[in-house]
RNA sequence: GCCCAUGUGGCGGAAUUGGUAGACGCAGCAGACUCAAAAUCUGCCGUUCGCAAGGGCGUGAAGGUUCGAUUCCUUUCGUGGGCACCA
């Protein structure tokens, strides 16, 4: 008998749908595990075997865990809103509902010839009513609620309007907010929401008539037709994430996430300490406030710098500067930020006439603006130190500013030293200090003389929520003589409007402005971005089928937060920093008990493709093999790793490839054969190096390919795809057949006691498999059942005992072939809830251990000694053996290490 | 520029706490079985010197710590990723 992969495996595939064996319970008496995956925005390329990487991952761990006997939420969905559908719709008017549908069908068919565990009752789509109307139903918790920043959390707004009322705030009393008309009162609250509306620049495109993503814009030109692009005010939404700053910094000291990770949240976030202050400008009233992270360095200040479009430029210039200004400034709006960032060395400035005054030592110092600072970040204005920044400094020696030392023997005139060490000269009240003591010291002399305050800033913005676009959720909100009304939660769903064509609204609102009916009722016209429904779909999956609430508060608690979640690092900044943000605001409304959504996170790393290359003789049919393709002048083509079989293309495959384009192609050969050229690049159609999943499964089975995709390498590492290994792991599978099957004979396996040896066999693998599963090292794993197929096929070991309790180790990574061979064994019941098997000790015990003996630290012989031997015994045995006796030429060993149960070394 | 990864055979990779480098698999070579093919099985497979026994070298490079370093430290180079005139 075979193993006829294709028939078990569908075999099973039908009887765990009939018996519906991955629903899983919100009520149970078992401990809950939650892992998770990123669910997939369901593109209509499909799958490539880079996708399932993940899954697979995930879904190993999910069944490893149900095994050990929890109950396992392990569910997927699809983030089905997006720009992607509506490119497509404007460009073939196909309406996006119909487009996203046919590709989760065709996602969740490729998914579930892989064999995973979901749960498909708990399916979620973001596009769905029934899922967004609770996205809606969260936004209005987020506009009905303000950041308290004395409780440091979010509260309702209305405990805010009573505080008012009662007691004004810094801004207005009590009186004044209760004589306050309805607007005005809204404009005030609006400042304090958590979602709230103001106005903010976004890409606009004159010619195509639309806001475009930053995506969306290259070289500050539209990526569709290469039109400019400007800044362009508009009414936004956005999320005040700024707010939780701190708390998704601290946070991160409570996840297990890899610290590469953390790292990047950390940059995002940006937080950075220091102090913000004033400097008066000579003969004005204005003053100029600079934020500063140094603020040891303040006796070093030579000039202070403006950004361009910083508002007091105006009026401060001189008269004799004006046309310098207004040329400098000029020049500075020809240039798209991007030109800006990247000519990052090119110093250029304008002085602006002006001369600020030093609080401490009464300095007069020149006033320039320059684009290098800029107007988002801080104040607008910096205070240079150039013998400390080495922008400044470049800016100083460009401009011929002379340049104060303040760190002595530190600075060496040619480069600035950005230094804490040094100890200041020149720097009055902080002569003699060390510059990291002085920070502390002048921030306290800052605040004491009332020239500015401590000050903590941070990079991140608060985050953009609309977007003038269809295929989104509607915000649940009115607008009504230019004041924000929240729709009530009965009215919810808002319904997307079904419409017929997706182009832009008038002065660049979204699609829905054009429908009349939406505009008479005065709803928002923009929709909510790609982000906000995967910002709390974790929730969903725990129960969602509930139409009184968006997760019963009982379930959430019982599931609590995802153990693992598995992704790719594309999101580290974007979807996972929503996400914990929108998770800190349930928990501070008492929606949910917790303010992490996730526990732990793996990021899986991206399979590339392997591309291989065909060489054309310029200008000629002919194509040359790679390894001669230095004798000629050629063009480098891809051609489609499907018909390469190694490096050895298929010619005749070539030839009929892209409808005879290539039909009459010529070879010139090596050896006979034709090598193709390699290299690794990200996996993708037009590089013709993608590898359908459905072909491997259906070659292979699906078992083979799960094992396959995790014995390339370390699951969280990047590594190219090559089809070719793959047969190693189906022959593996094959020959754990044969240990319970023969071709010829039949049924083999035995219920013969097994030896001793074979219990140790048994344990290794069990010890081995436990661990390298736990620590997601499934590459190690596989191996490991390798070794130990291996093994029992040399012991010629086809018994019950051993080979039943395998099979459930290797349930998790090759579910179907388990299932079958577990039926066949004779055994009742399902093998997805056997319980796993617990490694125990004593069949590992050793009495004597084959000790490697070194000679100087290189390894020379072996040496079976017994484990109980004394070291004395041990000493003995070693230099009475002849190998040792050589190497000491008579003389005596200067010192022997002798490390029990691991090695032993003689010192010569 | 800054931050984070990472570098081991022809290839993917292993070595869990500083203790036998190259597990497992692919590819390759030689052989068995077969009329033949497939499948399967056996042996070899870092490099170099040597008939062999055995030895030299070897984890990007150079140093260091140690009885002993792929593993720890310093310097340096390459690759991948993130951030970026961030004051």
């Amino acid at each position: 008998m075979e193993y006829q992969f294709k028939e078990i495996e569908q075999k099973w595939q039908a009887r765990w749908k009939a018996d519906k064996a991955y629903q899983v319970p919100n009520i149970s008496e078992k401990p809950k595990f939650y892992v998770l995956d990123m669910f997939p925005y369901p593109s209509g390329a499909g799958l490539h075997v880079g996708h399932p990487l993940g899954y697979i991952a995930s879904d190993i761990f999910s069944r490893y865990k149900r095994l050990q006997g929890f109950n396992v939420l392990h569910p997927m969905g699809f983030d089905s809103f997006g720009l992607p559908a509506e490119q497509y719709a404007i460009e073939t008017g196909q309406h996006p509902a119909k487009t996203t549908e046919e590709n989760i069908g065709n996602f969740k068919s490729q998914l579930d010839k892989i064999g995973f565990c979901y749960d498909w009752s708990r399916e979620i789509r973001t596009s769905d009513p029934q899922y967004y109307k609770w996205t809606q139903w969260i936004f209005l918790q987020l506009f009905n609620s303000y950041f308290c920043n004395t409780q440091q959390k979010a509260r309702p707004v209305t405990d805010l309007v009573k505080k008012y009322e009662t007691s004004g705030s810094k801004d207005f009393s009590a009186e004044e907010w209760n004589a306050f008309d309805a607007k005005t009162k809204a404009e005030w609250l609006m400042k304090r929401r958590l979602a709230f509306s103001a106005y903010g620049e976004v890409n606009w495109c004159e010619a195509l008539g639309t806001v475009l993503a930053n995506d969306e814009v290259v070289n500050g030109v539209s990526e569709r037709g290469g039109h400019p692009v400007i800044k362009k005010k508009m009414r936004q939404w956005y999320l005040r994430i700024t707010k939780y700053a701190d708390r998704l910094l601290a946070g991160l000291d409570t996840v297990n996430f890899s610290e590469a990770m953390k790292e990047m949240q950390k940059n995002w976030i940006g937080k950075s300490e220091g102090a913000e202050m004033e400097f008066a400008v000579e003969g004005k009233d204005e003053k100029i406030r600079v934020y500063t992270t140094r603020p040891d360095t303040i006796f070093g200040v030579d000039f202070l710098v403006l950004a361009p479009e910083h508002q007091l430029v105006k009026d401060i210039t001189s008269a004799e500067q004006l046309g310098a200004v207004a040329k400098y400034l000029g020049y500075v709006k020809s240039r798209s930020d991007r030109e800006r960032m990247a000519e990052v060395k090119q110093v250029t400035g304008c002085f602006t006439g002006a001369y600020a005054i030093n609080p401490f030592n009464g300095k007069q110092i020149p006033i320039w603006i320059a684009e290098y600072v800029l107007a988002g970040y801080g104040t607008g204005a910096i205070m240079a130190v150039p013998c400390g920044d080495q922008r400044d400094f470049s800016f100083a020696q460009h401009f011929n500013i002379p340049v104060t030392n303040i760190i002595g023997q530190h600075f060496n005139g040619n480069e600035a030293n950005a230094t804490k060490e040094a100890v200041l000269e020149n720097s009055g009240f902080l002569n003699g200090l060390q510059m990291k003591d002085a920070i502390g010291i002048a921030i306290n002399k800052i605040e004491q003389d009332g020239i500015g305050k401590r000050k903590v800033n941070y990079r991140m913005r608060d985050a953009g929520f609309s977007r003038q676009r269809y295929w989104g959720e509607p915000f649940p909100i009115k607008w009504e003589d230019g004041v924000a009304i929240a729709l009530s939660a009965a009215d919810l769903p808002l319904q997307l409007p079904y419409v017929e064509k997706y182009g832009p609204g008038p002065e660049g609102e979204g699609p829905l402005a054009n429908i009349h009916e939406w505009v008479e009722e005065k709803y928002e016209t923009s929709t909510m971005p790609g982000y906000a429904g995967s910002s709390w779909y974790f929730l969903r999956y725990m129960d969602p089928q509930n139409e009184e609430t968006f997760c019963d508060r009982k379930v959430s608690d019982y599931w609590g937060q995802v153990d693992v979640y598995i992704g790719g690092t594309e999101h580290a900044v974007g979807h996972l920093l929503y996400s914990r943000m929108w998770t800190k605001v349930l928990f501070d409304l008492g929606l949910i008990g917790f303010d992490e959504p996730f526990k732990q996170l793996v990021n899986q790393g991206m399979i590339q493709g392997s591309s291989r290359f065909v060489y054309r003789v310029q200008g000629t049919n002919q194509f040359v093999s790679a390894g001669l393709k230095d004798q000629y002048e050629t063009n480098e083509l891809h051609a489609d790793v499907n018909f390469v079989d190694g490096v050895e293309l298929d010619m005749e495959a070539f030839r009929k490839w892209k409808n005879g384009e290539f039909a009459d192609a010529e070879f010139i050969l090596e050896g006979g054969k034709y090598f193709c050229g390699i290299e690794t690049e990200k996996m993708s159609k037009s590089k013709y190096n993608t590898v359908n999943p459905d072909d491997l499964v259906s070659k292979y089975g699906a078992d083979t390919f799960r094992m396959y995709e995790m014995f390339l390498g370390p699951v969280e590492q990047s590594k190219p795809w090559d089809t070719k290994g793959i047969e190693g792991v189906h022959r593996f599978l094959r020959k754990l057949w044969r240990l319970f099957n023969d071709e010829v004979k039949g049924k083999i396996w035995t219920v013969e006691p097994p030896t001793d040896a074979e219990w140790k066999l048994l344990h290794k693998t069990i010890k081995k498999i436990s661990y390298d599963t736990e620590n997601f090292s499934f590459n190690t794993a596989v191996s490991a059942f390798m070794i130990s197929v291996n093994e029992l096929a040399d012991a010629k070991c086809h018994k019950k005992q051993i080979l039943e309790q395998l099979l459930i180790l290797l349930v998790p990574y090759a579910p179907h072939i388990a299932a079958e061979l577990w039926s066949q064994l004779g055994n009742p019941g399902s093998i997805l809830d056997a319980s796993y098997p617990t490694f125990e000790e004593k069949y590992l015990v050793e009495s004597t251990k084959e000790y490697p003996v070194s000679i100087n630290g290189k390894l020379r012989t072996t040496l079976n000694i017994s484990l109980e031997a004394s070291p004395e015994e041990v000493e003995s045995l070693l230099l009475q053996n002849e190998v040792v006796q050589k190497w000491l030429e008579g003389k005596a060993p200067k010192k022997i290490i002798f490390v029990k149960g691991k090695m032993l070394n003689v010192v010569i």
